[in-house]
DNA sequence: GTTGGCACTCTAGTAACGAGAGTGCCAACA
DNA sequence: TGTTGGCACTCTCGTTACTAGAGTGCCAAC
């Protein structure tokens, strides 16, 4: 139990801590500023409510509570969240009915990969009444397996390359005039010769290779262009870090009443669509195991300090990572989004090692 | 110039209709109800602000405008923006300017067929300021062109079948014990040599076919079952009428001061993720060539009311279409929104074209 | 260290009010 | 007959004033 983020150094005797629960469990429940009084009555405390007073000034001088105005309740600081987080201890596990529903929806699935990663967000925002957000699996290195080159119309093909895990990558391709079905037979004849197996790196120097042998037949040109917009591609997919980022129920989020003012809400959706902040996350979250938590202004962006993040990779490290998280107001259901996040990047684990083994 | 929408059949002179012309394009500018002095003023009209009056409240008793209440301005009601829409006449084209940059960025994309549409509505929601919005050509019926069976790890493979334009759809696919790499080669030969070319229909006439057929090899039992893997990616393709949809730029929308309260555009959102109404709409605009505009309430789901769709199709009809489109306020601004998705449609038309010649 | 008591503070809701915008109507006018 | 200026009327919106209620902070007593 770390207490990392406070700042000042006063110990927090059991009394404390647990009012401090209390407060946050009771404002998470009902969105309203929390007062001396209703913890009393609601939480069986054994004393009075001034000395829950005493107690709730002494959290907020700890920087763990805080205060809307003079005259009202108190209300979690994201230190304090944090405080709370830090303190649980153990899994709060899904309820064994949940665990089926959600197995089951895997299961309906298991065969289509490019749909593992949605039907994660969908899960995680319709167990949590949040969002929940995912991203595929990307492998650390894209590795070429095969290509394919597809005629379409007369001058034109599409050039499909399958990387490691089955992963698809696609671009049209034009061709030169008269080129013949069987030319496009041999160019990926040679291309899958000399480049499957091969990384972006290898196929690189390749290419280079290839361009400076001399131009022995007609197959020649269509094999150089075609290593071209390979290597394009994967260069591209090794570049972006969180090539996709899909997310469910944002809905939830919004009806929350802190969000009442769509505007806070905006920022939101704009490091959603940019991904630049989920791209550094995603570093982070993958590199150590666990479920990770960001509360509010511990986001970096100050578009997200009004949402917290909980997030999980899955995957296999040095293979293919990915993670799957639930986003939500700071006032969220913190051990149960925590279990949930857990649960469910286990199953994708498990889908994941399919892959491999 | 159709009068259809209206409900009384007083006709409309001249100069009510430009006054009413002038109240639509003020209540766009403005997004605050209309009074008469501002007309007369910003306008020129060579009446009094009196005589205005007269004609606003004729203009009411037609349904064309309404009021917020007693002493505020006018506001135009649906069927006056109906009106509005159906009176425009001509084209409002894009500058030269913003057509170069658009055609500059498709350009970039030009190969990368996956990209279009979701260029198009990022291009609809920047050039618009409102929320672009956008799908994939689809096939009208996909026919197979290739299969491909990936070995993946031990006991799985990747089937990808490879569609008409195309398009690659590709679903996981356990093997039995001991299958070797020949195997799978020679199941995609046969596969190949019976279904390329043939649509869902004529697969599944074959696949029967080859379950009366003794098994007479080991790839036999393969062969089956890829092809009925096969299959079902094939009906689930051709089932779903809009597979996906793909929005931009709802942030601007959010942006607009009827939707400061988030209530609204939940419906929206919601609208967009279950996409049932865009199915419908997807039915409605490839049928008919040219833009269309829904306004408000001639959407069908209330959640709807309070936004307008311009959405025009693409593609080669009996081939491949889709749509693109802008959706915004009613309070949109339909000339310039019509002209953009006019422009943004044909281009995405010679896209297409050229995948047919 | 805990408690009851009490004064104090701040919010949210309500009512009253005036300014301002805009209407609808009417009598006068071209 | 259509147009106009004038005018009373209506409704919103922002401001101010007030009250009830919730909750605090402090203090003296236990």
């Amino acid at each position: 139990m770390t207490r990392g983020i406070r700042r000042s150094a006063g110990p927090l005797d059991q009394r404390a801590q647990s009012i401090l629960r209390a407060v946050i469990e009771e404002y998470i429940a009902s969105a309203a500023p929390v007062g001396s009084q209703a913890l009393v009555e609601r939480y069986q405390l054994q004393v009075s409510s001034a000395t829950v007073r005493a107690i709730l000034a002494e959290l907020e001088a700890e920087g763990l509570l805080s205060h809307p105005h003079t005259s009202a309740g108190r209300v979690p600081t994201d230190a304090g969240y944090r405080f709370y987080v830090e303190s649980l201890t153990g899994d709060v596990p899904l309820s064994p009915v949940e665990q089926l529903m959600i197995r089951h929806q895997f299961g309906q699935v298991e065969f289509a990969t490019d749909q593992w990663f949605r039907l994660a967000a969908t899960t995680l925002a319709s167990a949590t009444h949040s969002a929940g957000i995912a991203t595929p699996a990307k492998p650390r290195a894209a590795r070429i397996r095969r290509f394919e080159l597809i005629p379409i119309g007369d001058r034109m093909a599409s050039l499909i390359v399958v990387l490691n895990e089955g992963t698809l990558k696609q671009a049209l391709f034009t061709l030169d005039v008269g080129t013949r079905e069987q030319d496009l037979d041999e160019a990926v004849r040679r291309l899958n010769a000399s480049c499957a197996g091969r990384s972006a790196a290898d196929v690189a120097e390749h290419l280079r290779w290839f361009a400076q042998a001399p131009a022995d037949d007609a197959t020649f040109e269509l094999v150089r262009r075609a290593g071209d917009r390979a290597l394009r591609l994967l260069r591209e997919f090794d570049a972006a870090t969180v090539e996709q980022l899909f997310s469910d129920g944002l809905l939830n989020v919004m009806a929350a009443p802190e969000f009442a003012s769509s505007e806070k809400l905006r920022g939101v959706f704009e490091a959603l669509e940019n991904r630049t902040y989920f791209a550094e996350l995603f570093d982070a979250v993958t590199t150590d195991g666990g479920v990770r938590v960001y509360i509010g202004s511990e986001n970096r962006p100050d578009e997200m300090a009004d949402v917290s993040l909980v997030l999980a990779p899955y995957g296999r490290p040095g293979a293919a990572v990915g993670f799957v998280g639930v986003l939500g107001p700071t006032r969220l259901r913190y051990p149960q989004a925590i279990g949930t996040v857990r649960f469910v990047s286990g199953i994708m684990n498990d889908l994941v090692d399919h892959l491999y083994t």
